[in-house]
DNA sequence: AACTTTATTCAACAAGTGTTTAATTTATTC
DNA sequence: GAATAAATTAAACACTTGTTGAATAAAGTT
């Protein structure tokens, strides 16, 4: 029998949950406080204000997820030498955490991709916070893409990783869109099957701008 | 001088401003009608629910959104005929009038486009609000590249338009992250910018299942 | 002009908001 | 075991929430 989690993480794990459905302003500290089977004030007294707890939700898991992204890079980096990194390899390692985590971490992790992808697309909390957490580790990720495609524009890097990240946080969203849309035919909680379709997918955008030409040529053959 | 646009309009205004950048939950009625400048309870006169307010938001563009959409596919088509459309021009019509609107419809577009990036990425409304007012466009469009494509595997087509999905409305969310993580090189006002690249991005990442293997052959020859 | 429908205003409602304060319990340290 | 610190509780704060009802004004119709 697993011994109960501190206030703190019980406080946590019911924002995490309440926050993924509702988002931050649908969720009151009451709302959290009853899930989390405490007293509203033990918000105030571990945290601060809201938007504290929010953060607290947001570094927890962000930080783990981070030291596993840069190391699985830093790997296939390291095993290619002298060589750059295969692309696909870098898209892998980009993504290959996150699914993990979202298949196999349990309720929690999922939660967190769900605000994840909320977060990506608000108009002004992803300018703040998405720089804040995940800024470094996508320098980091370009900066190998680069080595790798070393005829490609800068500018266009920016774009594919752009894509590839609202790609991967609608994935990661956790709604039943895609599942409707196919009537049944692609479940979104079978995420390995879109981690297999993703990477090549990114790959192939990626590789359309290696060449760096910016008038695009590849329009005309199909 | 142009004459002052009705309270509904007022209303509707004033919502799709605020909801694009709070989402749903975080504005208020009254924010709404002190944005309109206008009494609380012609709000509930005019449309009901806070909710209703919210889905006259949706409606309204969505309409003449649609047409637009598909009157650009069902163009490609019959110039295409009795070939198949070209993957680019049906990835340009999903996604051009979006585009126009959004770089030259004004600022109450821009907002629309941000709600809408929302609500995609959103657990709960994603599945229910993008359903009801796109699959019917979605099918249509996945139906003509399944004719271009027509080796290809209906799931792989699905998840592809999937990832379309994510990359476009992450791209009209109008959230700052691109640009700082560029450093200024990617101001995502520029949007022809954007489109120039999403198209031919998203044109070889479908490729990609053209032929329907399932293995992924395409890994190894980087 | 009289009447009816539509639109707008003002006031109020009960319920919920984030946060704080002071009192009380539990845990830790000497 | 006494003194100190940390954690928890209950109550209250002033304020905002969505929505409604009755009263008033404007517009439309015979």
């Amino acid at each position: 029998m697993a011994k109960q989690p501190s206030t703190k993480d019980r406080i946590l794990n019911a924002a995490e949950k309440l926050f993924a459905t509702r988002g931050f302003y649908g969720v009151s500290i009451r709302q959290i406080t009853t899930e989390a089977d405490v007293d509203p004030a033990l918000a105030s007294y571990h945290f601060g204000k809201k938007k504290d707890i929010f953060n607290a939700v947001m570094l927890r898991r962000a930080e783990v997820l981070n030291r596993e992204r840069i190391a699985m890079l830093d790997d296939c980096i390291r095993r290619a030498k002298p060589n750059p990194a295969p692309l696909h390899e870098i898209i892998d390692a980009f993504t290959h955490a996150l699914l993990n985590r979202a298949t196999q971490g349990g309720q929690g992790w999922k939660n967190y991709f769900a605000i994840i992808a909320q977060i990506n697309n608000h108009p002004e909390l992803g300018g703040i916070i998405m720089t804040q957490y995940f800024d470094p580790l996508a320098k980091k990720f370009i900066a190998a893409i680069q080595a790798t495609l070393p005829d490609s524009q800068p500018e266009d890097l920016y774009w594919c990783y752009h894509f590839l990240s609202g790609a991967l946080t609608l994935t990661f969203s956790g709604t039943e869109r895609i599942n409707n849309l196919s009537e049944g035919l692609c479940p979104p909680s079978d995420l390995y099957a879109v981690h297999d379709r993703l990477v090549p997918f990114i790959t192939a955008g990626f590789k359309v701008f290696a060449n760096g030409s910016k008038i695009n040529d590849c329009n005309n053959n199909d």
